[in-house]
DNA sequence: AAGACGAAAGTGGTTGA
DNA sequence: TCAACAACTTTCGTCTT
């Protein structure tokens, strides 16, 4: 009986014993509010919070209609999706307004959103976020990082260290910033050449926001670059493997200190696939990897000098 | 002919006086 | 602020497969 009702309403938890049949399984029931045995049907608790709406609705129109909240704020919004907004031809119950009503509706409106961003915060805000939409975009950037990355330019904004540079130098440096917080292989290079902004600019503003803003950037790790480029140059899982072992190898003989991860990455890469069947060409690998195959090879002669192997 | 190699000169960033 | 320096890039001629 419990096993047929709506699946939606239940969820089966795993926690301590029944004390009739010593089952571990429950059922969470949310109408009733009720902890039950899924074996036995021993309602062990009748008090639980009911998480759901105390409305019902049986259209999508009433849902729409009784629901009070909204979408999560998001700080990659520049109100955080926080703001009045205005209807000026249709009243609150969908009636057509008259004319002279729309056209102060209209007035309202305008004045409203005047004052909305009158203070030059709000308006810097507003332009940046919009700025960082563009760039994420581009570059291909998940939601989270870009929120982490508006986050930051919120405090860069608070600390004044946006007032005399650019917005757009600003907003690539805090999503490189949040690339780096949060370990995602992206090269500096990539946000330049998606930016309209210089690279000597950009890194100056991320240097400045790790400064004032005192961030801690975790080091960036040559494994982190190995499955973005494997990807790319088309290698396996078992190749991609191998060549992490090569550089926790590598990492125990002290032989990658002080050099580009991503060339690290690429040349272990190179010496892995060369012991497979698929051969990858140092400038492929150079070219995923975002570093010139003088790079690649050097890395690599390093590589197996120093982990003494060598290539099939 | 493609790919690998290595030398040499150049570039941009870091460091320490 | 400037020179020294390490890492990396660019360029190019040569060698290997």
């Amino acid at each position: 009986m419990l096993k047929t009702e709506d699946a939606y309403h239940q969820r089966i938890i795993q926690k301590g014993r029944c004390p009739e049949c010593n089952k571990s399984e429950f059922v969470t029931d949310r109408n009733t509010g009720e902890l039950v045995c899924f074996n036995c049907g021993l309602v062990l608790k009748d008090v639980m919070l009911n998480q759901r709406a105390e409305w019902r609705a049986y259209t999508h129109d009433e849902v729409k209609a009784k629901a009070r909240t909204g979408p999560p704020t998001s700080y990659s919004h520049y109100d955080k999706g926080l703001s009045t907004t205005f209807q000026t031809t249709r009243g609150y119950d969908g009636q057509r307004l008259s004319t002279k009503t729309q056209l102060k509706m209209t007035r309202l409106r305008k004045w409203d959103y005047r004052a909305k961003i009158h203070s030059s915060i709000d308006r810097n805000l507003s332009q940046a976020m919009a700025e960082l939409e563009r760039l994420a975009d581009k570059l291909h950037i998940p939601k989270s990082i870009k929120d982490e990355a508006a986050l930051i330019y919120r405090k860069a904004l608070d600390e004044g260290l946006v007032r005399g540079r650019s917005i757009s130098s600003i907003v690539a440096a805090s999503i490189y910033a949040a690339c780096r917080i949060t370990e995602t292989p992206r090269k500096i290079k990539e946000i330049v050449e998606a930016s309209a902004k210089s690279r000597k600019e950009i890194t100056r503003c991320y240097r400045l926001i790790i400064r004032k803003l005192n961030l801690k950037m975790p080091i960036m790790n040559p494994e982190m670059y190995i499955s973005k480029i494997a990807s790319k140059v088309g290698l396996d899982q078992k190749t991609e493997l191998k060549a992490m072992e090569i550089i926790r190898k590598a990492k125990r003989v002290k032989a990658i200190a002080g050099k580009e991860p991503a060339g690290i990455a690429a040349a272990a890469l190179y010496i892995a696939s060369h012991d497979n069947t698929k051969k990858i060409t140092q400038k492929n690998l150079a070219d995923a990897a975002k570093v010139t195959e003088v790079t690649v090879r050097n890395r690599y002669k390093k590589l197996i000098k120093d982990l003494k192997l060598n290539l099939k």
